[in-house]
DNA sequence: GTCTATAATGAGATAGAC
DNA sequence: GTCTATCTCATTATAGAC
């Protein structure tokens, strides 16, 4: 693995998160990383592997900040804030979203086992929000009437629409005031 | 009803609901309409032109069948309901959005003066749908913690959120699960 | 690993005949 | 209004030199 490598699995999810994988092009990443786009035929024969290591690597690392965030936190009310917290983090300046929720808005146009990706990403982490729902019943430190499960789903989609919203209106502010309500009916104390 | 002109429209709006605006080409169309490419500029000279004829269209007929909806519906939660069932029955079989949705996905991507069309859009059916919660908060037929205004955006994003997250998993029961704490949450009787 | 050069395709768009 | 023909440009991708 180069430096290379990385180099462009790094830009090419900073323009997807922008303007979604579809998006981006060969010759934007070339231009970016300061080399031809031929080379980057080198690292990633096709858009489609590129895609497919992209996913791959952010699974990885997605799987791993979750389970850290959920070690860390002291309460299910305190591991869902956090998850806040890097919703919002990803917004930058209104410009981006978090590589889960651009290409679930672009999944229609990615390549077939890309897309399949994307489902077993999701699936993850709204399993994670369920767990942390049922872990801030437990402890407390939160309070919600439906299922964990069901009640995971809802704060899944009710992130992922406040972050499109926000990049869509290039108004990151927007985010904050569509998950305001989460706060407010969830969280105890 | 001329012709060829609102048929070029429909079948944009059609595909655009499905994979977006950006992804459709005017070889798409030229296909499913059955003439050549070359015509549809005749129509629209530019694709910026039948992005915004697209949803100006669009934006008249969604005032005009929210107010219907209104109008109709004996309660605030009357006319909620009815609105989660336009947005399900958007889906189709799950491998489409309802326009607005498809624009804010795909807002990124999109000619600078649509995207500004598409916050006015964005903003009406917020606006909506706070008075619908607002209505139902007095009819008793909904109950609501928070403030209407922030409750409406709250409901839209999640109704965002839930048809992206179900065309992306080409599972339209997907929406129903991610839709279904609105009704639990919101619902009296 | 990166380069130049070059397909091959498809996009949006224009000119002018009919 | 629709056609053929053509243009320009961007895209993914390959071959082969260095």
């Amino acid at each position: 693995m180069s430096d290379t490598y990385a180099n462009l699995l790094d830009l090419a999810e900073s323009e997807s998160c922008a303007r979604g994988f579809t998006a981006v092009s060969y010759g934007d990443l070339a231009t970016l990383a300061g080399i031809r786009k031929a080379s980057i035929h080198h690292h990633f024969p096709a858009k489609a592997s590129l895609g497919l290591a992209l996913v791959d690597r952010y699974a990885d690392r997605l799987a791993g900040e979750l389970a850290e965030l959920s070690e860390r936190s002291r309460s299910g009310g305190d591991a869902l804030r956090a998850y806040l917290a890097r919703c919002r983090n990803d917004l930058r300046d209104g410009t981006a979203v978090s590589l889960l929720a651009a290409m679930i808005a672009d999944a229609a146009n990615l390549p077939e086992e890309m897309r399949g990706q994307v489902t077993r990403l999701r699936e993850l982490v709204v399993r994670w929000l369920g767990d942390v729902l049922q872990r801030g019943r437990q402890d407390r430190s939160i309070s919600v009437s439906g299922g964990p499960r069901e009640e995971g789903l809802a704060v899944f989609v009710q992130l992922l629409g406040a972050q499109l919203a926000a990049r869509a209106a290039r108004d990151p502010s927007l985010f904050d005031a569509a998950s305001a309500t989460i706060s407010a009916r969830i969280f105890r104390s």
